[in-house]
DNA sequence: TCGTGTTCCGTACGATGTACCGTACAGAGT
DNA sequence: ACTCTGTACGGTACATCGTACGGAACACGA
């Protein structure tokens, strides 16, 4: 339920690792490459609470004990699988850059990959990665992800937190959608249906009166959004403003 | 290292138990309010990581089924903890509205408080809520953050959606203060320790010339920051342009 | 052919959440 | 006062986890 920790060994070890080449095979053919595959594959398939030693393991047809000869731990191992994750994100570095609408057009860009980034690899959202991963793949995300900030007027710690605004406003509704999903999933009960069934008990107990604003609007939001919470309607309205406010800082110039 | 699941169980006992007294004693005086408490002792000493049924129940002086007496699982219990912190939060319903500085500053407050909050009980942000927890405390919460919003010229919707995105700028920006602080403590490195660790190997690796702006800001804000990234800056940074964003909103009516 | 180093992996340990089921007690009914 | 019954308590057991340890099997230079 909670968390799980990453980055707990050998930084040098850590680095070599992730900036390495990953194809040295043994004599059983297993790579650093073909286990952080299979265990993209897991967790792709079945979230990362099915992901396993065992099971990637077993996944590759080999013991478990013989991914440590490669891997020095699970921690190291989701290092792999985020940053190989990151690889995916954009075939240019200056894919974003290039968008049309200038730095606001590109950080839209931007945000929407990273959205549809969480999408397809919503087990990201559960790591607690107690330190960002320096890997090659999130160094050129970053780079790729801060030219559009170039030369628009802000300066250079700026153009970092204005980065870091957006990509934590992602992530953050990204993983409220997760969570979501993930409830979804295993209750089986929509979001429209959960809230039905919690409904009753919650009048019974609760005196809407003592909550006229948060009843009220809750109602008007719930009723709009189809549930408590529309996270593509957060991420729209959330970038929006963010983007307003950055202008106006440029503007303020 | 993955996130811990949350509501699994039936929503109208979950109801119950979060909206109820919590001071039914059995024969040994165990009670939902002293499993809650010790559970809320052990993860605010030593981490969400140390919290487990045994260790709740070894503090209780009781066996360790006996907590599922008074407890369905481990999920409500967490949600019940998640409950009891919200209710530290504001003394009184109408200690944002009545903040000095207007809306604005009414959210200035609000942010800084549940950026303490988050600060006092880091372990809320290792739980992966897979649905917001509505229990009493959470709802004069939800209440109390909006009031300040009401009769400034958004819609219901606008105010639920502005309260949100400041709330997941605080916990996303939380959440890496968090893991910083983590990582120092399993370490024993600091911030910059740790980045002077890694910094030989990843020169050896890595072609800078490949991230020319990257290396640049990243040199830039480290230095300005003390290490990668300064969570309390971005915390300030990041609200200043929402609230910006959220001024242009109403202005543009 | 013989070290010698690397890769593979079987076994075992200490955790975890909790299902199951027996026991023991408190309070109601007589 | 005595029995009955429902609830609270908790011991044991199971499946699962990450991984420490150490032996076995192989590759390869001398």
């Amino acid at each position: 339920m909670d968390g799980k920790k990453s980055s707990g060994g050998d930084p040098a070890r850590s680095v070599a690792l992730l900036w390495g080449s990953h194809t040295k095979a043994g004599r059983s053919g297993l790579t650093v490459r073909a286990i952080v595959e299979a265990a993209l594959g897991i967790a792709g398939a079945e979230g990362l609470d099915a992901l396993s030693m065992r099971r990637v393991a077993e996944r590759l047809g080999v013991g478990t004990m013989s991914l440590y000869t490669h891997v020095p731990g699970k921690t190291e191992l989701t290092d792999l699988m985020i940053d190989t994750a990151y690889g995916q994100l954009y075939d240019d570095v200056d894919a974003p850059a290039s968008q049309p609408g200038g730095w606001r057009g590109a950080m839209e860009f931007v945000a929407a990959r990273n959205w549809d980034l969480y999408l397809r690899h919503p087990w990201m959202l559960q790591i607690v990665t107690a330190r960002p991963v320096v890997g090659p793949n999130a160094s050129l995300k970053y780079e790729a992800e801060l030219r559009p900030l170039e030369g628009i007027g802000l300066s250079d710690i700026e153009m970092d937190s204005v980065l870091t605004l957006i990509l934590t406003h992602v992530e953050g509704t990204a993983r409220v959608r997760a969570s979501l999903e993930q409830v979804q999933q295993n209750t089986g009960m929509s979001e429209t249906e959960w809230w039905l069934a919690s409904a009753p008990a919650l009048e019974k107990v609760m005196d809407a009166s003592r909550f006229p604003v948060a009843s009220r609007v809750g109602q008007a939001a719930g009723q709009a959004h189809n549930g408590a919470t529309d996270p593509a309607h957060a991420l729209d309205f959330g970038l929006a403003r963010i983007l307003d406010g950055v202008a106006a800082l440029i503007a303020r110039r």
